[in-house]
DNA sequence: GACTTTTAAATGTCAGACAAATGAAATCTG
DNA sequence: CAGATTTCATTTGTCTGACATTTAAAAGTC
């Protein structure tokens, strides 16, 4: 591991690089402790401040964990399935809440790789999948639920589906889809009567998952789908005429 | 934004978590500039090298840059598509190759999501996304061609067919699944008849994209990705067999 | 031998300093 | 006065050295 003191780049960010190159490339293995900060500094020929800030760099990727004490140090983590989750949200979250994403574009995305789960999801999911998606349609069914509440429940029960599936990868491919979503979805007010629409087709979805009828599940996303679609055009534009009355 | 000094958790993630929350939450818009780090270290009450720590784990999430200078500083950045792509990229290749995530797993993942994106393909790509698909099929018919580099060249092909459906956060959420795919993917020894087999499929699914014909294109990936299992099967049990013999 | 105390090693934090880059203001020049 | 040049203040990047805190292992004690 080298880095070259005459790059413009920061110290920091080399050194980062060329450790998470090392991981990537299986020079270090899961659990393996690295050297320590001072240890580090000797051997890039940087201070221990500079070596601490490729450290952090590398923490916030979930790549490394550190340990404080007497054989504490800095150990390559084994990157789990949450820590994914968690990092693929907060990327797509940013994504779209930056780059002037549109929600027919978003919606399209997360409905066409949820469709891709529900002939899985049909097949194979367990008593505890069905029993999410039912208890969330009968949350999504209580009067007092703020539109906040409403579309918490709606990425639950979606993410029930997925789950169902029992394909990890997958599940961790959608949780950025699905929830990214969910601020998008705030900003759409569900009247009574869309909420009525979307727990009927909810419901359709869970009795097409339990009688595993795959074809019927894809079916009802797609009209979900198109649903939702209308849904936001309308909200959109009543905003608009509201603010050129 | 206040940070809790009684709290076990280093002070440097903690600044982070509350610079971040204020970015996802919209209290820091794109491109503004944060306070110096040395105003960051007198609100929070820090050293500057625990400021200094806090935003390199940020920028290692691509959440700010920073420049040098007069008027200098860190500023919220915009993530860009690439940095998506490649922060992604990079969390699926370990979450693959850290939790012995089964190859017929990740071969399910990766062609349930690009089967999704097939119909759409279909309808949309443009003749630049078909011509770099056959390219790249030709790529692959050269005799001299390492595994890497028919693997390589593998991964643009289906690349461009995800592109062909011209959502940018589709190609973001399959950048992982299929590039992930890759480190596994060499592990395949591909013999001349394998190839002659995998190049018959992609042209067959390069035509029906051509020709605008989604089911098709789903047909043959249901194909391919039984074919592709078929492969890494007969490549573990022939290394089984080899180790026992 | 079991329990307690000490100790050493490691990370976490701080203070102060200097280097380097950079844009803007001040100055010089034609 | 216009344009080029120089100076300068600001900000990040890096270094040194120190102390605090945590933790496991070694040493000591009964």
């Amino acid at each position: 591991m080298k880095i070259d003191p005459s790059n413009p780049a920061d110290l920091s960010a080399q050194i980062a690089a060329a450790i998470r190159d090392a991981i990537i490339g299986g020079d270090l293995i899961v659990d393996e402790r690295l050297p320590s900060e001072a240890e580090l500094a000797d051997q890039f020929n940087v201070s221990r401040p500079t070596v601490r800030e490729a450290l952090k760099r590398l923490a916030a990727q979930s790549l490394i964990r550190t340990q404080r004490g007497a054989s504490g140090g800095a150990f390559v983590n084994r990157l789990s399935f949450e820590d994914a989750y968690a990092q693929q949200i907060t990327t797509s979250t940013l994504l779209l809440s930056m780059n002037a994403v549109s929600f027919d574009t978003a919606c399209e995305a997360r409905f066409a790789l949820e469709r891709a789960c529900a002939p899985l999801s049909s097949q194979r999911r367990s008593a505890d999948h069905l029993a999410t998606m039912r208890a969330e349609i009968h949350r999504q069914q209580q009067p007092g639920l703020t539109d906040e509440a409403f579309c918490a429940s709606d990425v639950a029960f979606h993410r029930a589906l997925v789950d169902g599936a029992g394909n990890p990868v997958l599940s961790y491919q959608l949780a950025g889809a699905v929830e990214a979503m969910q601020p998008l979805m705030n900003m759409i007010t569900f009247s009574a009567r869309s909420r009525e629409e979307i727990v009927a087709m909810h419901t359709e979805l869970a009795d097409a998952i339990e009688t595993q009828d795959g074809a019927s599940a894809d079916t009802v996303l797609a009209r979900l789908e198109d649903y939702t679609r209308t849904l936001a055009r309308d909200v959109m534009t009543a905003r608009a005429a509201k603010a050129n009355g």
